[in-house]
RNA sequence: GCAUUUGUAGCUCAAUUGGAUAGAGCACCUCACUACGGAUGAGGAGGUUUGGGGUUCGAAUCCCUACAAGUGCACCA
């Protein structure tokens, strides 16, 4: 048992010695400790106002009493004081020690074994017209933490990508690759013979289609159309939509050339993907489950959760849950944005069963989602309320808005190599000869390893519920709450315990308990590390529970400065004492191995060296 | 207009879910090394938590209200 939990329940049963007649004895509740702030002595603190009216005592008298309880009957308590209606609590050495051991002798701390529960994470979607940009990114790399952090939960987790493949955004980039495509030895061009990736030359025809689109409308204008009708009339735009017409008839050679477009893309993208380290364990196309869901609609018409209109368009009404009308089937028959949506939600649950199913999608979508989860629990679905929208905010650039019409996108690839440049110039000028030996490839991979550490903590150290700014220089950076930063610490301590292993001494020794006598009191900095090390599991639940990997980025990085701090005021492999020595490098290593397993949720991997 | 989210140091973000004198990083100013890895550590300065009410032992956090910003309110996806 950690620290924390060790003296709760000590705390409880110096509660429960108030209440002499079981009979009356009102339920404690939760007993809430919270670290000791800096300018006060003690290692945790306990509030003792909300026991004022049921012991009808005054605040300090409780926490005298619970105090002077603690010290005679819990091992674990040294001392303590009372300030006003705060106890605080300071732990014994030998508290620090066995909980220390106990977490080395924990080889999975923080992991949990599987829970029998299952859950889909839904992320990334991407559109096949064009390239994956900063938005994402912060998409992808919330999507797969979250997932991470859920399998160390227990959870047995399902990675899906609903891939965005058809509708007439992919028409435009299609009849504009038709019309511009053709290179001068009268050949169409190729990812190859561009020398682009499949998704960025995709990405180019799109914005050739808009450029030309938008010059017809503006001739149509000056010709005296007003401006929205000159946006409808324009041929560019007839054209692509008789092309989606067409596809949806199956017309071969039409869909022979959005396979091959999108097979260009689906290159492109896994590249992006294998260089982030993101992966899925099942993708599905629209284009495979857009005419889903109008048996959910009959359904719905049947149960009579739904209703018809004279034009036979389908509606539901949910202003029961505060929603609206929504339209679920228009009256043509054909499907609308929610009813694919209903569809491959029932073939998502029918293929995987599970018990939770989460959606990373932008915060644009909120009120969709509301829909959709309120009109699969009208409908009965027993999964609904296994379902959750993990909503996130924009990506604000510091020049305003990201707008792809304007060109102001901050490309993903171009973005991930150019973090790994600037960390590359980064260990120029602090590395020194710390990469001797390091092969050219190595160092690639390494810097590499450092600029995406840099740019997924960035992104993932915000609550997803912000909208954010992303400060180029900032994401980069290597200094202070970075990602970069954390590595560092990792890369120092497996430093010394090469060192150390060198010198014949064991890095994963428990403590031995006699370090803790009165005249070699642990040092402050190694409680304020050990007492960190024991909140990585409670941490690691929570960050599960909320949906939250900012919890975990923030607890690295707490970390890595208490660490910092240990280091600066003690010496590990200098000590004398060899018992002292022994337990700061059990605690080093154990701080290594939380550190890999904390950045590891955040997909973030950690060098050896750097 | 209605709905919803957000508003914390000059800037970017925290605040253990209602707890003590609101904490970090960046930027700025001082310190500390021939170092077990300085991509570091210590300190200083910087705050009416957007304004105004309320709830209570106690509010950045909950409620009301005003203001500001984002998003949604399509038979688009």
């Amino acid at each position: 048992m950690d620290l924390q939990a060790a003296l709760k329940t000590a705390l409880q049963q110096a509660i429960q010695s108030f209440y002499t007649d079981p009979n009356t004895t009102p339920e404690p509740g939760p007993v809430l400790l919270q670290p000791t702030k800096k300018e006060f002595v003690g290692t945790y603190t306990f509030v003792t106002f909300p026991l004022t009216k049921p012991l009808r005592l005054s605040p300090v008298e409780i926490g005298q009493r619970l105090g002077n309880w603690l010290v005679a009957n819990s091992p674990l308590v040294s001392a303590f004081n009372v300030v006003q209606g705060f106890l605080n609590i300071s732990l014994a050495d030998s508290a620090y020690i066995q909980s220390l051991n106990a977490l080395i002798a924990d080889e999975q701390t923080g992991i949990q074994p599987a829970n029998a529960q299952s859950v889909m994470v839904e992320f990334s979607s991407p559109n096949t017209n064009k390239p994956l940009h900063l938005g994402h990114l912060r998409n992808n790399f919330l999507g797969d933490s979250v997932s991470r952090i859920l399998t160390a939960n227990g959870y047995a987790v399902t990675k899906t990508c609903l891939v965005n493949d058809r509708g007439i955004h992919i028409c435009k980039s299609m009849l504009a690759y038709q019309k511009f495509g053709q290179q001068q030895d009268g050949t169409f061009e190729t990812p190859e013979s561009a020398g682009l990736k499949g998704d960025h030359l995709i990405g180019k025809y799109y914005v050739l289609f808009d450029k030309a689109y938008k010059s017809e409308i503006a001739e149509l204008v000056a010709g005296g159309m007003a401006e929205d009708a000159a946006a409808k009339k324009a041929p560019l735009m007839l054209r692509a939509q008789e092309m989606l017409r067409k596809w949806e008839r199956g017309d071969a050679e039409t869909v022979a050339l959005w396979q091959q477009l999108n097979a260009w893309v689906y290159a492109g993208f896994a590249e992006t993907y294998r260089k982030t380290g993101i992966s899925f364990d099942k993708t599905y196309y629209e284009s495979q489950t857009y005419l889903l869901g109008k048996d959910v609609v009959e359904e719905g018409l049947a149960k009579g959760v739904f209703y018809q209109k004279d034009d036979k368009s389908v509606w539901i009404d949910l202003t029961a849950e505060g929603l609206d009308q929504k339209l679920v089937l228009r009256g043509d028959g054909t499907s609308v944005y929610i009813t694919q949506d209903l569809g491959t939600t029932d073939l998502k649950f029918s293929d995987f069963h599970s018990n939770k199913s989460l959606w990373v999608v932008g915060n644009e979508q909120d009120y969709h989602f509301k829909v959709l989860f309120a009109i699969m629990k009208r409908l009965g679905r027993p999964y609904a309320d296994g379902c959750y929208h993990l909503s996130y905010g924009m990506v604000d650039l510091p020049s305003g808005k990201m707008k792809s019409r304007e060109g102001t996108v901050v490309d993903a690839d171009d973005l991930v190599d150019e973090v790994a440049a600037v960390a590359a110039q980064a260990a120029d000028d602090a590395a020194k000869g710390k990469l001797d030996g390091f092969s050219e490839a190595e160092k690639q991979e390494l810097f590499r390893m450092i600029g995406l550490g840099a740019l997924k903590y960035y992104l993932l150290k915000v609550d997803p519920q912000k909208r954010m700014l992303f400060n180029p220089a900032e994401s980069v950076d290597v200094h202070g709450h970075t990602g970069p930063f954390i590595q560092y610490v990792h890369a120092r301590i497996r430093s010394i315990m090469r060192k150390a292993q060198e010198m014949g001494l064991s890095t994963t020794a428990p403590a031995d308990e006699a370090t803790a006598s009165a005249d070699r009191p642990l040092h402050e900095t190694e409680q304020e590390v050990i007492v960190l090390l024991g909140q990585y599991a409670e941490r690691v639940a929570e960050a599960g529970a909320d949906y939250a990997p900012s919890y975990i980025a923030q607890y690295m990085y707490d970390l890595a400065k208490a660490y910092n701090r240990l280091f600066a005021e003690v010496s590990v492999l200098s000590e004398p004492d060899m018992a002292k020595t022994q337990l700061r490098l059990s605690l080093s290593a154990k701080v290594a191995e939380t550190i890999r397993s904390g950045m590891g949720l955040l997909g973030i991997d950690v060098p050896e060296k750097m």
